[in-house]
DNA sequence: CTGAAAGCGCTTACAG
DNA sequence: CTGAAAGCGCTTACAG
């Protein structure tokens, strides 16, 4: 920069406020300043801005499973929105570790992020009360943290596999099989929860094998259902990955969606459309959820809000072929 | 810092060399440091070190659309490789468009990343070479770029749709129709130029429609080919969105997989192996990729290597039963 | 409208 | 082994 300024015969001051477009600037000078810059094809330095300003441009956003199209298509908008409003994204992937996630929360501490949307893999973590001490607002997304100050954006995952199951039992399914995600966090308990009520108001037995929220542990806790279960006709599925690996071991058995099994589903990826048959989903708002998680995020780091805010979004139910038949 | 240096009692520069584990600290003083560290609940300001350092720790990933899963799976591992190497990830998605990727590496060379992870939207951008005018290195992945002194991580996509088209002409099909990503993107003109070889070797005349990889796209230019072309017996996708839309097109049109229309396309997404039928795909080796331009760039960043390096990746075909049909 | 000066929070060569 | 001092690249209150 004091190059710049040099061969623009000005003072670094000025250089600064013609790049940050201070108004109050000769036009002379202004001219002199630009052409020294494009000269030197000089770019300012964004480091010692936020060092002297205090204050960085970046949000982070720590989700718990990249991969997963539910998060992933949650990091695009959030993206979008972020670029619009002139924030940055720094990304972070926690694989459901609370380890993991406790370091990159320290990071952000430590990078001095206006903010951070989180989906917690674990809600309990105290680095979530360091960032709040430190002023820097959390919105915990997809699933609570326990820390009050945090606002929340979430969806009812009670309602939601309330709602599925109740569709099964509609259907005439009695013995109803429930792969669930990992119960120590509340999207896994509460989607469980709602299972368990809509089954207990018919009086049915729950049946639950634990899958973990991923590919293979659907495929094994599908495997462990079936075993233990041999007269189930239906399952409900608590997310779109442990789906993946249900179908794969249904196909693996040789059982038929929905004649032999019914099948209902958490989550509506693309994909969930083109299966054989197509899959009877709760969709995640997951637009919604996202940018209501930033709408959240930036009236905290825009100071136009002190009070915690809870945002809660229902699931939808998009009836396909998977449980499109009824028992007799 | 002061504030801690004050309550140990020795300097700032001790306080420094103990957070950083420099070895000659006296112990004493190291406890007390430490001590007054937890008890005020410091945390260092990396913004600071960063300037001082004149060296950050983050890595620019910029991915073309965040939403495909063939981009969400390299962003996981590339994210899994810098955490354990101690970078940050800093995720800017262009959407295709050379405007965002223009502004988006204007903001990494302004944040002083330590190098960049480019699936270019536009492989000629000036601000390709403006990073590496400033010592920045850029890696190419997916796609490569024109400035030379980058490396690249590309798939053999030439060779991946011939090998497609040709296992089409093997089961008897000689109208194939081919739904093409970008023609301006090196990987959309090379996957189209694989096709025109293949259907050229047999003398079978080339059908083609434009669909700029994304899912509408690929929707759009399958309704066009069946009605220009309504004699074709087979399609050949260049990427897994344009499928999906492809895919719903056909089911519109009642047209049966793959006995009315084969079906090849390019990538491996999870959910391929359960649409019915299960797509035959040339796989693209996405670990490799990520895994191939992490080491690079880490080559570079760590001043290992300073000729550029350019890695190309076979594609694979698993054939599924979307083109299972051989006509006679 | 402009410049000289201070300072953001660190790290590190230097002297002791 | 330790501290005083300089300085990374900016911005901004202050004085003129």
């Amino acid at each position: 920069m004091s190059a710049v300024a040099r061969a623009a015969q000005v003072s670094p001051a000025t250089v600064s406020r013609v790049l940050n477009g201070a108004p109050t600037v000769n036009d002379t000078h202004r001219e002199r300043v630009l052409a020294a810059v494009a000269e030197l094809n000089y770019r300012p330095n964004r480091v010692g801005r936020n060092l002297r300003r205090q204050r960085t441009s970046m949000i982070g956003v720590v989700v718990s499973d990249i991969e997963n199209p539910h998060f992933n298509s949650m990091v695009r908008v959030v993206e979008q929105v972020a670029y619009r409003e002139g924030y940055r994204v720094l990304l972070c992937n926690t694989d459901e570790t609370p380890a993991k996630q406790r370091e990159y929360l320290e990071v952000l501490e430590d990078e001095r992020v206006l903010g951070v949307l989180l989906s917690p893999s674990d809600p309990g973590g105290p680095e979530i009360a360091a960032l709040l001490d430190m002023g820097i607002p959390v919105v915990a997304v997809d699933r609570p943290v326990e820390d009050a100050r945090a606002d929340a954006v979430v969806v009812d995952n009670v309602a939601a596999t309330r709602t599925g199951t109740d569709h099964l039992i509609e259907r005439g399914h009695r013995r109803i099989g429930f792969i669930s995600g990992a119960v120590e966090v509340g999207t896994g308990k509460d989607r469980l929860e709602g299972y368990r009520r809509a089954v207990a108001a018919v009086g049915a037995e729950p049946l639950v094998a634990v899958g973990g929220f991923r590919v293979e542990g659907g495929r094994r806790a599908c495997a462990e259902l079936l075993a233990a279960h041999p007269d189930l006709t239906a399952l409900m599925v608590a997310n779109n990955l442990m789906t993946i690996g249900a179908l794969d071991e249904l196909r693996r058995t040789g059982l038929r969606i929905p004649a032999e099994v019914a099948l209902v589903a958490v989550d509506d990826p693309p994909w969930a459309r083109f299966t054989e048959p197509p899959l009877t989903v709760l969709a995640q708002p997951v637009r919604e959820m996202a940018e209501g998680a930033m709408t959240l995020l930036l009236e905290r780091i825009e100071g136009r809000r002190s009070e915690p805010r809870q945002l809660v979004l229902p699931l939808e139910l998009h009836v396909r072929e998977s449980s499109a038949h009824t028992l007799s």
